[in-house]
DNA sequence: CTATTTACCTACCGTGTCAATAGGTAATTG
DNA sequence: CAATTACCTATTGACACGGTAGGTAAATAG
């Protein structure tokens, strides 16, 4: 299940990705406009500053403002960088272990085309899809 | 992600009904055969007999068989009482009460499009179809 | 140069779930 | 009656989730 700091970054990109050319915001107003508690956002924010998907100024006249246009995220990025993989079981999450079972596992199969599937999903839809 | 839980679950599924038509099969045997820890699986299995997805009976020349025919299950329903949902969000999970936003969300009809996708496919993908 | 605004940093906390383990009781059969 | 099996009730340690608290650093406006 997406948790919600996965949902919260998504809302905070598209938030964003709707004030885009208007300099840099700052997290107080986008955490107002979508009724968030700022303090948690900031936990979220940050994560997408590392990423290098926004970019975060302090001081006066600061805030956050994407790096790239909005058509040039995909949903599953964002998701990827605040819920740590999108891989949909353990056996198949970037830093697993080959699975001493692998090759006589009958449901291996069926997770690797749902992985697939879900990974697709997500890498297919840009930001800019769902302002 | 699936858990253990889920996953563990289908394995079991799995081997009832490759073993099927052979009568009540012990819990120690598919562990075994399956190398999961017997204790754990007593969690999962207790689980699946109370969804009546399978029969157990005590005593010796006991153990547990499918209640239906492996054509008869799909990996979804199987998931779902192990899991305990299949939502991929908690806005759209059974229980959930109806999100103030949701009339203004602009990320609501991805979620549901994804939920769709996702049930969809797990519910028509049988049993029989991954054994 | 100072006050203000903003991001950024570290730490903490309660609750719940996951993945098990432990140690029984009840039922059924030979 | 003995053996086998399911079934039941805890308990545990680790960890993630969803926050909160309170500070420091940077940048700008005046």
């Amino acid at each position: 299940m997406i948790s919600t700091k996965g949902r919260y970054a998504l809302r905070v990109m598209i938030d964003l990705a709707q004030q885009h050319s208007e300099g840099y915001i700052p997290l107080k107003e986008i955490a107002e406009r979508q009724g968030i508690s700022k303090k948690y956002l900031e936990i979220i924010v940050k994560e997408l500053v590392n990423a290098k998907l926004l970019r975060g100024v302090s001081g006066k006249g600061g805030g956050y403002k994407l790096s790239r246009k909005p058509g040039e995220y995909t949903v599953g990025e964002i998701l990827e960088v605040t819920e740590g993989t999108l891989a949909v079981v353990v056996c198949l999450s970037e830093n697993a272990d080959k699975c001493p079972r692998a090759d006589k596992c009958l449901t291996l199969p069926m997770w690797s085309e749902y992985n697939q599937m879900v990974h697709d999903y997500f890498y297919s839809k840009k930001l800019s899809d769902i302002m």
